[in-house]
DNA sequence: TTTGGTTGCGCAAGCGTTTGCGTTCATATT
DNA sequence: AATATGAACGCAAACGCTTGCGCAACCAAA
C-alpha cells in the first residue's frame, strides 16, 4: 500500500505525532527534525489521508458546491471562478450537479454532504425546504440570485438597476414601443425576473411611455424561448423597435429569429441582453454585463472568511455592479422599421 | 453534534455493527430490525461520516475530476454529463480546476487525491510525468483527446476522420481554395490539432488541390485567434473561398472577422467548424458535431465498470462517431467573391 | 436425541490521523 | 547547587465507522 505516518516516522526514527507536527507547520519541532520529515515524506510520496485527518480533527477541508447546469456558460464560469479561490486556500470541492430533479431530489434525500464538508456554496435557488435541510448541516452557506435569506451569505447583482440601465439605453436612443422578453420565477424565491421587469416598468413609467402588456413575452431564459419570444413579438400588431431580453441567451435566440425573419439589427430592430455572456462579443450583442466569475469569486472569499473567522457576524447580502456594453445591436429606431 | 452510528444503535437496542451492515444494505439482519434501523436513522437524520467509512472500509466512493476551464463549453459539459453518471452510481465527484499553471503545479506536487478517490477522471492532457504521477495513485484512470496510453482508458473522436468530413464537404461544394485555422499541439501529447490538420491535407490530397502553406493559420482553439486568423487569410493575395477551423470556437471567431470586414457567410466565404458548439446553431455555424457530453458520460461509464470489476481488462481506447450537422454558413463558391 | 448447517447478531480490532497531557532534557534564574 | 521554565518529543486516547470471527438460537436431516 501507499506510505502511511508511521512509515514516515519510522524513517526518520520519530514518532508520528512528531511528523503530524512537523508536516503541518504545528510548533513544538526542532528544524532539523522537521527538515528531516518533509525530506523523507517527499522520498516516500507520503500524503496525509484526508479521511484519516478529517476524522481525527473534525475538520474536512472541503467545500461542497452544487449547482445545476454545470455544462451552461453561467453556472460553469460561476464553478470556475470559485474553485480557484478554493483550490487557492486549500480546500478541495465536492461538485454536486443538481440539474436533474432525480439528481436534485437524491442529494436532499440523502444529504452526502453531511459530515463531509466544512462549507456549502450553492448556485440553486433552494425553497424553503431545501434551506433548511441546508442550514441542519450547521456550516457557512452561501448562494446567489436571491433575496436576503436568514443563515445564508447571498452575492448577486441588482437586478432592478441593471435591467433599467438595458431599458433606458433604449429609451435614450428614442425608442418609443420597446418590447421584454422575460421569464417566470415558478414556484422558487428566484427573484430575477420579478426584479428584471420592475425595473423595465420603472424606466418606463420614468419617460412617459405606457405600458403595453403586448409586449411582454415568456423566453423561458433559454435560447429556445428567446427565439419563440422574438418571434411571437415580430407577429404583434405592432411590433416594437426594440427589445430588452432578461438574458443574453434570449437575447441569442432573439437574434436568431430576426436573422429567420431576413431582419437584421440594429437596422430592424435593436436588441439589448443581460448578463454579459462571453459569446455576446462574438455576437456583437448590447448588453448590461455583470461580473460573472467575479461572483464566484466573491461568494467563495465570504465563505472562506468565515471559516476563518467563525463568529465573525456573516456578510448577509453583497451586491456587485454591472455595467452597459456597448456593441453593434442597439441604434435610433429607424423611419421605416418593421410593419 | 450530529448523531453517530452509535446513536442509531442504541436507539434501536442493537450493536453498531448491525446498523452498519443494515443501512447499507448487507446481509445477516433480519428484515424487522433492519426496518427499525430505517426508522430511527431517519428521524435522528443520521448520515454516514464518509471520512469514517472510507477510513475503515478502503473505498472512498468518490472520483477525482481534473479539469481546465471549467467554465468552457467544452469542458464544462463533459463535466456535467460525467458528474451525472458518477452521482448516479452513488458516487461523489471531486473537482480540481486546473485552469492556471499554479493550480497544476500544486496539484500535482501535493497530489491531494491520494487516499482520497477510488478513480480519477482527467479532461486534460498530460505529459509523462503528470501521467506517471496519475499512474502512481494505482486507482483507474480515463483521460480524454489523446492518443492510446498505457493505463488509461482514453476516449475521443476520430480526429482525423472528422477533419476530412469537413473539408470534404467544402470540396463537394466546388471549393478549391480551401483555408484552414488551426492550432499547435505544444508539447504535451495533444494529438488533436496535427490529427486535424491531417485530415484537412487527406481530402486536399484526394481532390488533387494542391497544397498551398500560405492557408495553413493558427487559431490557438480560441475565439480570438479565430478571428486574427480569418484576418489573416483575407488579407492573402488570394484568399481562400472557404474555411475549415478545426473548433467551432475559432470558426465564430473567423465569423467575427467576416463581418467587421463586412463580408457574409456563406456568400462571400464559406466557413464550416469542428465540435457541435451549442452556440453554432444560434449562429447558424455549418459544423461537425461530436457528442461531447456523450464522451464524458461513456468514459464515466467505463470508469465505473472497471470499479466494478477490477479484473476486467481496461477498455483501452474508445472512439465515438461524429456527424455533419448542415447549417447556413457554407455554399458552393460566389463567382465573384472576395477580391 | 444428536449432528450439522443457517441465520442473526455482538465483540473487538483496526483504519490513519490529531491532540491533550506527560516526560525528558537543556537552559535560565535565584 | 537547587529550582523553575520552556522546548522538543512520545504516549495513548479518541474520531466513527467496517468487518472477520465467535456465539447463540433455531431448523432440518439423520
Amino acid at each position: 500500500m501507499t506510505a502511511s505516518i508511521t512509515d514516515v516516522a519510522r524513517a526518520v526514527g520519530v514518532s508520528a505525532s512528531t511528523v503530524s507536527r512537523a508536516l503541518r507547520g504545528r510548533p513544538g519541532v526542532s528544524d532539523e527534525v522537521r527538515e528531516q520529515i518533509a525530506a523523507a515524506a517527499a522520498s516516500l510520496g507520503y500524503t496525509a489521508s484526508r479521511s484519516a485527518s478529517s476524522l481525527a480533527s473534525g475538520r474536512t477541508l472541503t467545500i461542497g458546491v452544487v449547482a445545476p447546469f454545470v455544462g451552461r456558460w453561467f453556472f460553469g464560469t460561476v464553478l470556475d471562478a470559485a474553485e480557484n479561490e478554493f483550490g487557492a486556500a486549500g480546500y478541495d470541492v465536492l461538485l454536486y450537479n443538481l440539474g436533474s430533479p432525480e439528481a436534485r431530489k437524491r442529494f436532499f434525500t440523502k444529504m452526502p454532504v453531511r459530515k463531509r464538508v466544512d462549507a456549502v456554496l450553492s448556485l440553486l435557488v433552494h425553497d424553503e425546504d431545501e434551506a433548511d435541510a441546508l442550514r441542519s448541516l450547521r456550516v457557512p452557506l452561501a448562494t446567489f440570485w436571491t433575496a436576503p435569506r436568514p443563515g445564508f451569505t447571498v452575492v448577486g447583482i441588482d437586478d432592478r438597476a441593471a435591467a433599467q440601465s438595458a431599458v433606458r439605453h433604449l429609451v435614450n436612443l428614442g425608442h418609443r414601443r420597446i418590447g421584454m422578453i422575460g421569464g417566470t420565477s415558478g414556484p422558487l424565491h428566484w427573484t430575477t425576473p420579478v426584479e428584471r421587469r420592475q425595473g423595465y416598468l420603472d424606466v418606463l413609467a420614468d419617460a412617459g411611455i405606457p405600458h403595453d402588456p403586448a409586449l411582454e413575452t415568456d423566453g423561458g431564459y433559454t435560447v429556445e424561448g428567446g427565439e419563440r419570444a422574438m418571434t411571437e413579438l415580430l407577429a404583434a400588431p405592432r411590433p416594437p423597435t426594440a427589445v430588452f431580453a432578461q438574458s443574453d441567451e434570449m437575447a441569442m435566440g432573439a437574434l436568431r429569429a430576426l436573422r429567420l425573419h431576413r431582419l437584421k439589427a440594429p437596422d430592424d430592430m435593436s436588441v439589448i441582453g443581460l448578463d454579459g455572456h462571453e459569446l455576446a462579443e462574438v455576437l456583437g450583442l448590447t448588453t448590461i454585463a455583470q461580473p460573472v466569475a467575479g461572483q464566484g469569486t466573491e461568494a467563495a472569499r465570504l465563505l472562506l472568511r468565515q471559516l476563518e473567522e467563525p463568529d465573525a457576524a456573516s456578510p448577509g447580502h453583497v451586491q456587485v455592479p454591472t455595467r452597459l456594453i456597448l456593441r453593434d445591436t442597439t441604434a435610433p429606431p429607424q423611419p421605416r422599421g418593421p410593419q
